[in-house]
DNA sequence: CGTAGGGTTGACAGCTTTCAAGAAGTGTGG
DNA sequence: CCACACTTCTTGAAAGCTGTCAACCCTACG
């Protein structure tokens, strides 16, 4: 069978279980923190000889079962956690019992760093499906980055790139068109993935589009319904939660014009007959 | 004069007025840093003491004049910016021009943040009227935070707030209806002025409708409609940039009950004859 | 085999955007 | 001091788009 057409839940299975294959071999020095969140050709744990200490933290890998909550919204937030394997969503449940979903998270990013401004998750985490995650303690924090640089580094980066993701996040919800809505979706979705090592072109959706409706503030029917125009528009082609981009540039284009541009920049319309 | 009644502009001047006169009287110790992110009765020990001594800290202190960038986006992040008087709007500038507004920041809160992921700012800043800021130097941060540990608590919590005001302001875009956003969005702000000293009931905006719809994604004569009906209602009292929340609860309750509950909760509909 | 859940599509009502014009406040120059 | 231009804010009316409700298809699962 084809890689390209095989279900790609097959492929993340394997994914996962390579991860965690890896994380295990690793042995968990704390050493190696920065290489968890995602540093690059890492090795050598130890070789700052002067840090002392040299017996390895045993911070928990966990796993969480699909549909499961990590963490709920306003817990008391004693640890942050790094995906290891699998898929999250963060989300904001109002005091209807509304659920919003505010964002997609996937490995090396962090979970819970919004509990670390007053002791309480700001936002619940529930994993997609089997996932695992490592736990670090939040007293911890500043003895890891003051003792290990690299992780001080690393840890920064991470939240000033959750911060840069928030920001993106408020660009592509301030469109009105539902459809430009979706393009920025997919292209911010594409680009995460393929920052992780993922296929540009081809991308699973771990979600369903019900959750996706809830990140985008559209109705299910209406992320549906755009999905199926932008695969008339010969930008995407769309099989239910499997994605594949044909035109990319062509769906840039489409996505990053705002709308009726309130002064300067000249009027485009994308009217398809 | 009524300090209620008398133009805010005038007591806003003054505020600032007041917060450039402590800041020089701080003389900048590094271990005030703390201080300057909103740390409540920190006494700086070991101070210099004399204006006169250029020893300390060289870190400079820097006036933004109104309607003028204090950084661009993608520009080198060189340094953090901790704003101690006046405020900001935080831009995403598109690639046909149009400029989407991401956030208001006020004293206290940290500006450039999310250029620490990959060394360039991914938002610009650009102040809303005159304005001081303090900078930090990038490169210092990790000195800082490992020498001075409340300074790293005040820096990593002040991360983490940032972040949690993303998620919020997720949550407030995922509305659709143009008031009840609106209303969110004067709920949060005038949460953050009251985190910040200010009156809970009367706020100042110092953005223009413009802003406020690039920021809520709506057209600026839907937030002026907006204002006006939150108005007939009777939950707030708008007289062009001068905001008075009459009906507090009432307001809470129009602005957090999502729309149409997907499934589960009761339905409940906000119809005014 | 039948049910349940997710995804897609259609039709209508409601709301928002857009276009257009007027009102109010501000700054400049005569 | 006034007039004028300028910007901001407000309000009105029509067109367009999205939410809602409803139906149907498909797959997974018991």
């Amino acid at each position: 069978m084809n890689p390209m057409t095989m279900p790609l839940a097959a492929g993340a299975q394997a994914e996962w279980r390579r991860a965690q294959a890896r994380v295990h071999g690793l042995d968990l020095p704390p050493s190696a923190l920065a290489h968890l969140l995602g540093e690059p050709a890492f090795h050598a744990p130890g070789s700052q000889g002067a840090t002392g200490s040299p017996t390895p933290a045993p911070y928990p890998l966990v796993r969480v079962a699909e549909e499961t909550p990590l963490f709920l919204e306003g817990a008391p937030a004693r640890s942050i956690y790094v995906v290891q394997a699998g898929n999250f969503k963060t989300v904001l449940t109002g005091e209807d019992g509304y659920e919003h979903v505010l964002d997609f998270v996937t490995r090396h990013d962090v979970l819970g760093c919004d509990g670390l401004a007053d002791g309480h998750y700001a936002s619940g985490a529930v994993a997609l499906e089997e996932s695992w995650v490592f736990a670090l303690p939040a007293v911890d924090l500043p003895h890891l980055g003051s003792q290990w640089p690299q992780f001080h580094a690393r840890w920064q980066a991470a939240m000033a790139r959750q911060l840069a993701r928030a920001g993106e996040k408020t660009w592509l919800m301030a469109t009105v068109g539902a459809e430009k809505r979706t393009a920025r979706f997919i292209l911010l979705h594409a680009r995460r993935m393929a920052e992780a090592g993922q296929s540009t072109r081809r991308l699973h959706l771990r979600m369903g589009r019900r959750d996706i409706a809830s990140h985008l503030g559209l109705a299910h029917e209406s992320v549906s319904r755009s999905f199926s125009m932008l695969a008339d528009m010969g930008l995407l082609r769309v099989d239910n939660r499997d994605i594949e981009i044909v035109d990319s540039e062509a769906l840039h284009n489409f996505a990053l014009c705002t709308r009726g541009y309130p002064e300067a920049a000249p009027r485009r319309r994308a009217s398809a007959p």
